[in-house]
DNA sequence: GTCTATAACTTGATAGAC
DNA sequence: GTCTATCAAGTTATAGAC
């Protein structure tokens, strides 16, 4: 309660300066989060106790409540990471892009790098889509703030997307946006990538969000770009 | 281990004829399955506890163990009647369409069945979605036949769809029908039937699968029906 | 078929030595 | 900053009376 909220997003093990490569096993704080992250994402929320992260750790329960105030804080700080890499992923793939591309390339860029973020090994990220129906009711009510800017994001993305390629007017921006993340997420319970890559999945879903399952009649604008 | 597995899935209460019209609670083992999946499906498959179950139907645990062997007992009960439900909803819808009905027709009421199945006051088939990934391993390995069993329905029902309508050649039924599950189960967390019914829903995403976000250059098999 | 009572165990959290 | 020891409460499951 006392303690500060640090932007714990990137930071570095504590010792480790910014010119150092190398990089070095995560400590302390950083090591328990980074564990919980992936107990979670494994087991669950509630299967997951203390006594099971700090073992995993190395150390015992007790060491634990000196870095954390409750399992409940632990976990709100896992889920606020995983929103915020996926997002940061999806940001900066997008922004490198040039500036003139169509609505193809930005919906592609924005779907792989969604993907990429959740399925290569990003235990933060895979342990908030899969528990975020598991905590309770208090925390993902404080935890909607972050979901919901990054859907914004995507509501924005979208809008811009449907304004370079002119989009069907009749299409609902907001329901397709749902059900697009909801096809990415999923993904994460079914995804192997000996079954199909992810530049595959990434390929599929934006293909058949703009075109759809049934054959296009000779378009003017369409079938031109095949990467 | 002893008590033989009857077909519970539609089974009325004790007492209940056939020509009883009104539907009387349930009581029993019937009404402890019933609590289990509303319970499971508000507060999680680890959270709800026994006691918790017992006390919501009038009795205590020791009670509940002369009907259930175990907890994993009761929720893989709970699982499979989830599916069968939805399964059994959307195969009737199906099964009782003009049988020269067209993809666009079928695909809809295919979607639109498995939205009512899944949103209209079902605890079964609401908590399977939402507790699958919450159960003992051993509990989810047992049930994915249960579920395999209803994607290969769906797999045959877009191979259907595909002859019939003539979909592009390039799309992947297999990821299709993925995503589209996805996108369907998704809808759970944040679906209120004052902000889309579930017929907008369904008119929404199937006209996107079908044909797709961008728009359709004069087509002749197309926008003719608008219901 | 339901109850009471309880065994055996795990959980989150705390106190205080070092 | 990590440890040991422990508390209070909750969990699944069982035994046996009625």
């Amino acid at each position: 309660m006392v303690k500060k909220q640090l932007s714990s997003q990137a930071r570095l093990p504590r010792g480790t300066s910014a010119k150092s490569a190398a990089p070095e096993p995560a400590e302390g704080r950083q090591l328990i989060l980074d564990t919980a992250a992936r107990l979670f994402r494994e087991e669950g929320y509630a299967t997951t106790s203390l006594r099971n992260i700090a073992a995993e750790c190395g150390v015992t329960t007790g060491s634990i409540y000196h870095h954390f105030g409750s399992k409940e804080e632990i976990v709100t700080e896992v889920l606020r990471i995983g929103v915020v890499r996926v997002s940061e992923e999806v940001r900066r793939s997008v922004m490198a892009l040039d500036p003139a591309s169509d609505a193809r390339t930005i919906l592609h860029t924005a779907v792989q790098a969604h993907l990429r973020a959740l399925l290569e090994l990003q235990d933060y990220t895979s342990a908030n889509v899969r528990i975020f129906g598991q905590v309770p009711l208090s925390i993902r009510e404080k935890h909607i703030i972050v979901r919901d800017s990054y859907e914004t994001y995507w509501h924005k993305l979208l809008q811009r997307c449907a304004e370079q390629a002119g989009f069907n007017p009749e299409r609902d921006l907001r329901l397709t946006r749902l059900f697009l993340i909801n096809a990415l997420n999923g993904s994460l319970e079914w995804y192997r990538p000996d079954i199909a890559s992810i530049q595959q999945l990434a390929h599929e879903l934006t293909e058949l969000f703009l075109d759809g399952l049934t054959r296009r009649p000779r378009s003017e604008t369409n079938s031109s770009k095949r990467k």
